[in-house]
DNA sequence: AATTCTCCTTGAACCGTTTTAAGCAGATGA
DNA sequence: TCATCTGCTTAAAACGGTTCAAGGAGAATT
C-alpha cells in the first residue's frame, strides 16, 4: 500500500506537493505536477479515504435508509440516488429498515459512526427522536416521501393526498359507491395521507354521489397478505365494488384473490394500485394504477443533500413535491349500474 | 463534535482510558469503566470511524458492484448482502454498472479511494485487469454469479450451465423441436454458460429427439427489447413452437408481443423464462421460470468476504455453488403434435 | 547590484483514534 | 523496612493525509 510518502519520495519531491498535485494542480509548476502525476499513475496510488476525511471532515458519502428495498418503488428510487451520487462522485450506503423503528435506529448508529455526510431517509414512523440526535451530530438530512415535521431539513415528496383523491375520483366516476380500502398501519404516513386525500375527495362530492369507504389494514404490505385478507373478506359477504389498495402488490395479490374465488376483474370489483411498477403493465390483468417519479425522486432528494453538503452556508432548506399521476389500464370499468346509466342517458 | 479527549477531560480520565474502555472493556477497573461509560452515554459520544479507520486500516464497508439493481434478481441478492452486513455490524455501499465497463472501473476506484475493505461483484464482461488492480491494492474480491478465471478470490454461484439444459430438457419432454434462444450479448458469462449447458443437453439426446435452436441475441435484456425483438421476428414466419428466454423480463416482453400478434401462449408457442422474480406468478400468463436463490447467493457471498476480512491469516478461498430449480407455471405447454402423440399411445 | 515581486515548494501542525511501553500505586513477601 | 509483584492508568507514537505560514529561487524593477 503505496503512501503519500512513498510517491514524494519517488518523484523526488515533498509530501505536500504530491498532495497539491492531487487536490490542487492548479498551483504546482507545470513540469513539477507532470513528474508527481507520472509517479503517481506508476505506483497506482489511491489516496487513502479515511486520512482525508480524518482531516477534511468530508468523506463524498451518503447513506440511503428505505423500508425495503425489494419494493420496486424503493429499487427506482434508489437507482435514481445512485445515479444522483455517482455523477457528484459520491456513494452511497444502502439501509434496509423493513419497517422497522430499531434497525432504523441501528442503522442510523451506524451510518453516524460511518460519519456520512448525509442521510436519505423515508422513515418508518414518526421517528423524530432519532433523527434530531442525527442531526445534532452534525450529519445533514433530507426527508424522502415524507415532510419534515419540525426539523430543519430538505425534503422532497410526492403529494400523496392528491395521489389518494386521485383514486378515489376515478372510481367514483365509474359509479362505484362501495369501495374498500385495502392499505398497510395507519402510523405509516403514506398511508394516512392517502387515507386523508381520499376523504377530502369525498367531501367534495354532492351527498347523493359520495361512495362509503371500508378500510382494511394490512399488517404487512404484500401480495401475499393481501390475497389472504381478501380470501378471508370474500367468505362473507361482497360489500364492495371497487377496492383502492395500498400499493400495486396489495392489488395483484387482491386480483389473484378475488379471480381464484371466481370473481372478474374488473366486471365484478375494480381494483386500483399505487406505484405503477414495472410489471402493472404485464399483470394478468393490467393494473391501472397511481404513478409516482421515484426514480426522479430519488435523483432529486440526492441533489439537494448533495448541494447542501458542498455548500452548507449558501443552503437553505427546501421542499420539492412531486405530483402523482393517474395511470388507467384494465382493472377498473364502470360498476354495471353505472353502465346501464350511461346507456339510458 | 465530542472527541475522545473531550469524553477523557468530562470523566477525568486519560484519553488511552477512554479507548479502553470502548474497545477493552476488561482491562479496565470496573469503576473507571462505569464512570467512562456514564460520561459517552451523556455527551452521546460516537467514535470517529475515519480515524478508527485510518488506525486501524479496517473500517468494516464493503462494496456491492451490480449490474442492475433494478433487476429483480439483484434486487434480491442485494437485500441478501445488506442482511448478512447487517448481522456482522457491516455496512454496503451499492454500485450500479449498467452493464458498462466503463462505469464499473469508476466505481472500482471509488471503492478502493474509499478504502472498502471487500468488494462483491458480478463482474459484466470479464474485467480481470480492473479486479486484478484492485487485489493489489489489498482489497478482498468475492466474484458473485461467476467463477473467478485465474484470481485468488471467493466465487458464489449459480450452475447456469443446468440451469440452462433445465430449460432445454423442459421444452424437449414438451415436444418442442424447434427453439428460439431469447438471450443478451454473447460476452456476459451467464449467457454463454446458459447457452452451453443448452448445447450440452441437446448432445446428449439421440439424434431424433434433438430441438434446433435459433439464437437471437438483444443489446438490452429489457422487456421492450424483447417485445421490439418478436414483433419484428413475427412479420416473416414462426420458426420456433418454444422460447427460452434469458430472464423473466424478456419472458413478459415476448409474451406480450406474442399475444398482441394474436399468437396464443402456451397454445401455440411455449415460453419459459430465467429468473423466477416475484411477479413471474402475476404475470398475464403465469410464467415458468427457473429460480435461482438469490437472496442466499448475496448472503452468502457477504458471509464469505466478511468471514475473509475477520480472519485473513485463517482464509482460504472456497466456491460455493447453488443450483437452480425448474418452477413450472402456464406459459409452456405440450406441442399439438406432442399431444396428439400421447393421446395415441 | 541591490531590492522588490512572483511563483513554487517545503516543513510542520493537526485531524481523532489505537496501541504499546512505561509509570505509579498499593499489596504482598522477605 | 525494603524489594517485588500486580493491576490500572497514562503518555506518546503512529496512521496518511490536508493546509498554511514561511522560505527560496528567479525574474523584474530601480
Amino acid at each position: 500500500m503505496a503512501s503519500i510518502r512513498d510517491v514524494a519520495k519517488a518523484a523526488g519531491v515533498s509530501l505536500g506537493t504530491v498532495s497539491n498535485a492531487i487536490n490542487r494542480p492548479d498551483v504546482l509548476a507545470p513540469r513539477t505536477l507532470r513528474k508527481v502525476q507520472k509517479v503517481i499513475e506508476e505506483m497506482g496510488f489511491v489516496p487513502n479515504a479515511s486520512a482525508r476525511n480524518l482531516r477534511a471532515g468530508r468523506n463524498r458519502v451518503i447513506g440511503l435508509v428505505v423500508p425495503d428495498i425489494s419494493n420496486p418503488f424503493f429499487t427506482d428510487l434508489a437507482r435514481g440516488v445512485n445515479d444522483a451520487a455517482f455523477a457528484a462522485k459520491y456513494v452511497v450506503i444502502l439501509c434496509n429498515t423493513d419497517e422497522s423503528t430499531e434497525k432504523e435506529a441501528q442503522y442510523l448508529d451506524v451510518l453516524s459512526a460511518q460519519n456520512v455526510e448525509g442521510i436519505l431517509i423515508t422513515p418508518a414512523r414518526d421517528s423524530n427522536r432519532a433523527l434530531a440526535s442525527v442531526t445534532e451530530k452534525g450529519i445533514r438530512l433530507a426527508l424522502v416521501d415524507r415532510p419534515a415535521l419540525g426539523l430543519q431539513a430538505c425534503s422532497v415528496a410526492v403529494n400523496d393526498s392528491y395521489g389518494g383523491s386521485l383514486a378515489l375520483t376515478h372510481l367514483q366516476e365509474l359509479g362505484h359507491r362501495k369501495i374498500l380500502l385495502l392499505t398497510g398501519k395507519a402510523d405509516i404516513p403514506q398511508v394516512a395521507d392517502r387515507s386523508a386525500g381520499i376523504t377530502e375527495a369525498i367531501a367534495k362530492l354532492s351527498a347523493s354521489e359520495q361512495p362509503t369507504i371500508t378500510e382494511l389494514r394490512l399488517d404487512s404490505m404484500s401480495a401475499q397478505s393481501a390475497y389472504d385478507a381478501i380470501k378471508k373478506r370474500i367468505d362473507k359477504d361482497l360489500d364492495f365494488t371497487g377496492i383502492i389498495c395500498g400499493n400495486d402488490m396489495i392489488a395483484l395479490g387482491a386480483i389473484r384473490a378475488l379471480r381464484q374465488s371466481g370473481i372478474s376483474v374488473p366486471e365484478e370489483v375494480s381494483v386500483i394500485g399505487y406505484d405503477d411498477i414495472d410489471f402493472a403493465d404485464s399483470a394478468a390483468v393490467p393494473l391501472t394504477s397511481i404513478s409516482q417519479p421515484a426514480y426522479e425522486l430519488g435523483y432529486a432528494a440526492a441533489e439537494l443533500i448533495i448541494s447542501e453538503c458542498e455548500n452548507p452556508e449558501r443552503h437553505v432548506h427546501q421542499r420539492i413535491e412531486f405530483q402523482p399521476r393517474l395511470i388507467v389500464r384494465s382493472s377498473t370499468a364502470p360498476t354495471t349500474s353505472h353502465r346501464a346509466t350511461l346507456r339510458i342517458s
